[in-house]
DNA sequence: ATACATCATGTTTACGTAAACATGACCGCG
DNA sequence: CGCGGTCATGTTTACGTAAACATGATGTAT
């Protein structure tokens, strides 16, 4: 910067006036400082500005795995909506199932250079963390029981759980058998007893969940024990990946679906219109979740005081060709 | 850090040495040090230390999007190698499309507190914004032609498209139909190069390419069109999500796969193992892309000179239920 | 015993920036 | 014509840290 003024022939602290497009500059000065600047290749330090000004305009976004398909999407939306708002966002990936992990990501996140942090992290995880989590940072979690204690951005679980059983029992299936996802996550958790309350609620009978990890193969695996008995004609999964391996299960049982059998997804992922057949689910607004995450956030660290509470995102009901009146049997 | 020099009646500089880890401070000193730290809750500031050292122990990822699978494994592993490493990862989006979208993003890129960038971008897109990439700054490139100029590491996109081919002429297959990535991506281009000198080598017939957009809606448009033609035995999808649109209009017009047409797909996706049937498909092992983008740009800052060249990343085929020999007609 | 390492610790300084304050030029109004 | 006000610009200072240098105490070899 004392170069940049130099060659302008002006103080430093109007070529800082000129950067932070300050007003009170004189055109031609201006004009001058922005070819210096250009001259010498100046670049801002970002380090200086915000020892400066205590700020750093950029939030950390901790996530324990990029690699599912909602925790990405979520990003996505952060970041672009950060962005939008002139933040950066920098990634805290945690590793997982090691207390190692946790505290080492606890210990990097006290020391990152951030305003404010989004957690995208199952609730046991945070648990554990919660407990050290920095003091005087700003904090939005995503998918999360934590509601109490923080500010939290979700999707509609309950109401998105509750809309695809529904779905099937209005289409005249006495009862919805539920592929559920791991125990350990609280989105599945809530997916499975909002399943059961309306099985309940409708009076019918409640078979028993199958307990599934997420993944395709796993769906595939509960799928074949349940193309197996011929009293099922409606299948809940709690995501599209299992889904996808419901469907194949049935195909290769030779169960017809929708005809002998009706299957529900979770998440409207981007191929779910391309599964053969493409796939009724709960379609997650991702982006809007995204974008409440850095408002909330935003607002925290303008008033810099906690406000704990949820914020849910409504899900809504994608209908495509997986799922049918179960045909007459007589 | 003067709060914590005089809870434990120290100076600052003996606190530095505490914090960083320093051999020569006494074992008492030390631990009244770090006492001191814990009940002033004593947080370093990234930013001053980066203004010391003029490190910031960081890196930026640019990308244009996050919502290809590709791109998102492959941010995965360089955020998992960074980590290692020592660095933080701050995600740099670009707003694709318009030329403001770059601009802004290439100006944001002069201001950050990197070290180093990995840019994860379409090669269409990095030409208009390569003229202006801050200078001094390591640059390492994914899914890029720009070998000549940069560093770029990338799956070997030829070798994988070949070995897709090879595979399907061995089962006897007389050709190869090939529905293609969208014309922008280098990465498509290149696989549809590989895919037409395989065949050509071969002395095969060369069948018009389908351009699609990677979603599977675009290969199920393309698979209708295929499934149609009564020659076509053998689809090579530039992606599995592609493969999956492929596999959904085949199924739809009564073509079973694999005894009338072999399908197989590029990328291993997650759930191509849960496709119906079981995705034959190229893996592409993008955690090692991910983990060599780091060690090339730590070389890189180290050495702090440009060193220009292609590492290519060997992919493999891997085979499952979507291919087979072709069916006898008489 | 003297001189000279070795080691823990303290003091000074500089990193690049921007707020706060200071300066001086020019304007309009009574 | 002089006064206060506005405006462009310059000067000083502080942000939190760590390198460089300084100090003083202890140990050790000759």
């Amino acid at each position: 910067m004392a170069d940049v003024a130099a060659l302008a022939k002006v103080s430093s602290q109007t070529v800082s006036r000129v950067v932070n497009g300050r007003t009170n500059v004189d055109d031609d000065t201006r004009e001058r400082v922005l070819a210096a600047m250009g001259e010498a290749g100046y670049r801002p330090n970002s380090a200086a500005r915000s020892l400066k000004s205590g700020q750093f305009r950029s939030i950390g976004v901790v996530l324990y795995t990029l690699s599912t398909f909602g925790n990405m999407r979520t990003l996505d939306a952060v970041t672009a909506s950060s962005t939008l708002a002139g933040y950066s966002v920098t990634l805290l990936p945690v590793a997982l199932d090691t207390e190692d992990g946790v505290a080492s990501a606890v210990t990097r996140l006290a020391e990152q250079a951030v305003d404010g942090i989004v957690i995208i992290m199952e609730a046991q995880v945070l648990d554990r963390a919660s407990i050290t989590l920095p003091t005087g940072v700003p904090v939005v979690i995503v998918d999360s029981d934590a509601g109490s204690q923080f500010t939290v951005v979700d999707t509609d679980q309950v109401d998105g759980a509750r809309q695809a059983t529904q779905h099937l029992l209005d289409l005249g299936h006495t009862t919805v058998w539920h592929v559920a996802g791991p125990d350990a996550a609280f989105s599945a958790r809530r997916r499975a007893a909002s399943w059961r309350a309306t099985l309940e609620e409708a009076g019918t009978p409640v078979p028993p969940p199958l307990v599934g990890d997420w993944s395709g193969k796993s769906g595939y695996q509960h799928g074949l024990t349940l193309a197996a008995r011929k009293d099922v004609t409606a299948i809940f999964a709690a995501n599209d990946q299992m889904a996808l391996g419901i469907l194949r299960a049935l195909h290769e049982s030779g169960r017809a679906v929708p005809q002998s059998v009706s299957v529900i997804g979770f998440d409207d992922m981007p191929d779910a219109d391309s599964f053969y057949p493409p796939l009724t689910t709960v379609h997650q607004d991702f982006g809007e979740v995204g974008r409440l995450c850095m408002v909330k956030l935003l607002e925290l660290i303008e008033s810099n005081r906690p406000h704990p509470g949820a914020t849910l995102v409504p899900a809504h009901l994608v209908l495509r060709s997986s799922t049918a009146s179960p045909s007459r049997r007589d």
